[in-house]
DNA sequence: AGCGATCATCTGATATAACGTATAACCTGC
DNA sequence: GCAGGTTATACGTTATATCAGATGATCGCT
């Protein structure tokens, strides 16, 4: 086989139907674009996506088997709604997993990733300032996963993106808050700190301080706007 | 809305045929009755359930998304392999997953779920005996998440039955080893002291113990056998 | 006016058919 | 005998039709 013919990539999944409309859901999720407790029916997205049912219908099951999506008692698919409970359980997972990616990547993290992780950080005080917080969203999530798949684990990146998912209709609610505190900067700064110096404990610790920084201002949120349980 | 009608739950998704194809294909899994690589087309899994595709695709690809079983390039759907790069990054999500829900069980688990794990423990110790190794996998499953539904984090189970729904295929590779050695008995049984004492430090070290020792056999029952990877 | 029943509509579940692609057996030419 | 192409079969993908259950509104009764 030539070398060119080696760099390209199997064909993946996504190029069905079920698959991009699978990406759309998932990124509009991540993006906040709905709001929690917002009913996804099959026919509806079918039509917005304009395709027939059974791919529509798949990507939405498949969002529920991977947690990103809640299904109720008739079949019925909603994005999940969150109590206290349900952050707190999320949070310590995250702490959990995302520790573990962070004392692993900072040992691996290459000059290109440092470099990059450095740039999203900077995109993130940039959009921030501008206030455009669908941009801070954005650079926040490729900011944390740029690190955290240098940790070569990707079963790791897959819980953790599950996760991520799960509070993704929530973000829009804490970002303009989360612009105003100077604490969500400062944490960021730590991390790129850590990650130049590649020392784990400290990319753990500042990591640890995001999450738990991230999840106070969510239920601050939340208690705010009850009817959104 | 009185309190027998609280009682009852909704009706669970698993009552339609893609529902019950998904749990019918999920215990086979973890039963161990497919080889790993082992390829599911659809049709196949129609045919032996009885049913039409479109349950049986959805069944399938909702395993996939839920990382139980892996999709190929075109869109063929295959028991998960395991080379030893992914058994040691499965063993470092689980050790981090189950030592949470192990410490947070040991201060929540009641004395019926105590009792159930002793219960639990001793038929594994019998199915052992028997060199039923059918029922010490299944006894073996209950065990754990019997003592881990305690910590009440529902999310953290989804994931941690994740990481044991991958492994599941090589699951009868390791268990005439396991039974031999004396190890996997010693770790149980001082995982049911823990619980009993409900010190959580203490479950979390036997808990951490014995997904170590169970990774050294996986381990090593792949490399005896390199074609299964 | 309040309650309940009936009916229309919406929605999910499943089967089936049609389409395109991959896989592999076979066949031909060298 | 082997390489390369061809064809048939198997398989995944998608659309559509049909059915059943849920939902909600309207109408009638008390």
């Amino acid at each position: 086989m030539s070398k060119a013919l080696q760099r390209i990539r199997p064909l993946e999944r996504n190029e069905t139907l079920a698959g991009r409309a699978h990406d759309e859901l998932r990124t509009a999720i991540m993006a906040g674009r709905f709001r929690p407790g917002e009913k996804l029916t099959i026919r509806a997205v079918a039509a917005a996506l304009e395709i027939s049912l059974t791919p529509a219908r798949e990507a939405l099951f498949n969002l529920v088997a991977e947690g990103a999506l809640e299904s109720g008692p008739n079949g019925s698919v909603h994005v999940p709604t969150l109590d206290e409970a349900r952050i707190t359980e999320i949070t310590r997972i995250r702490l959990a997993l995302e520790g573990l990616a962070a004392r692993e990547a900072a040992l691996l993290m290459d000059d290109a990733a440092i470099e990059d992780a450095r740039r999203l950080n900077d995109l993130i005080i940039k959009a921030n300032r501008k206030q455009d917080y669908a941009a801070v969203i954005r650079h926040n999530w490729q900011f944390h996963f740029r690190i955290y798949e240098c940790a070569r684990m990707p079963v790791l990146v897959r819980m953790m993106e599950s996760c991520w998912l799960k509070t993704g209709a929530y973000l829009n609610l804490i970002y303009p808050e989360f612009g105003r505190s100077e604490d969500g900067l400062r944490n960021h700064a730590a991390i790129v700190r850590a990650i130049e110096r590649r020392d784990p404990v400290a990319l753990e610790t500042a990591i640890r301080r995001d999450i738990e920084f991230a999840a106070r201002i969510l239920a601050k949120a939340i208690r705010a706007e009850p009817e959104l349980q």
